[in-house]
DNA sequence: TCTACTGTTCTAGTTGCCTAATACAGTAAA
DNA sequence: TTTACTGTATTAGGCAACTAGAACAGTAGA
């Protein structure tokens, strides 16, 4: 889930675009150090989500819309699984909403130094 | 982890209150369906943060300043883990602040209803 | 056709974490 | 002292997910 994760972030930054060839299994699996078959289960599963497809002896691809298909179902399960677990977090630590705000333009802050950078 | 967030939680909506007794390693293990043995390991953990003791042959008890303890050690993982990974999901998916608030008094109205029922 | 890429599948072995079962030890009350 | 709770420790085993290594198959270009 990992490695899917990192995959829709490439899609989602547009890295990765609507078309373009994603690494092969081998290929990523050299380089981020897993086994063949876990980046295997990866891609099947986001083949399964239509969010990547495949053409044998080929590769695999980024499937069209896959930048609003991704969107949604990163959205969906964010909505249902993280937002909930969150808000009773800083409710439980008394963490103010306002207090949010100010961490998140620092956050925010600190992504535009990054870029400059570049 | 998540039996120790679960004793946390415990602690800071002060349904065990600092004095108290916490259940016997053994009863709490029949109660949530574990291993003795691993809620050892969660006891262990807890003890070694300062926020419950122990006294040999009697049980485990919440530890003085365990509430504060606890908030002050939660908290500070909340902002060093958590917080970055929910300000860069959100950034990802491009979600409102605004969004975010108004999905949080939905949730806080949740909870008063919730509250009614009791 | 041959070569070098791709994906796909399979078996065997490793690892980490949990379970199961048991034993030993400290404490308190009958 | 006995009983019934506590914590503590050890050993063996299960299980899920990964690794290791190999084999087979489709595709494209020299």
């Amino acid at each position: 889930m990992q490695i899917v994760e990192m995959i829709c972030e490439k899609i989602l930054t547009r890295t990765w675009l609507e078309g373009d060839k994603i690494p092969s299994v081998r290929e990523l699996a050299v380089s981020i150090e897993v086994n063949p078959n876990t980046i295997m289960r990866s891609y099947a599963y986001l083949q399964e989500k239509g969010i990547i497809q495949n053409k044998r002896g080929i590769g695999y691809f980024v499937a069209e819309h896959a930048h609003d298909d991704t969107l949604d179902l990163m959205k969906f399960n964010f909505i249902k699984n993280d937002l909930p677990l969150f808000f009773k977090t800083i409710s439980l630590l008394n963490i103010d909403f306002e207090e949010l705000k100010e961490r998140f333009n620092k956050f925010e802050k600190g992504k535009e130094k990054d870029e400059d950078k570049q």
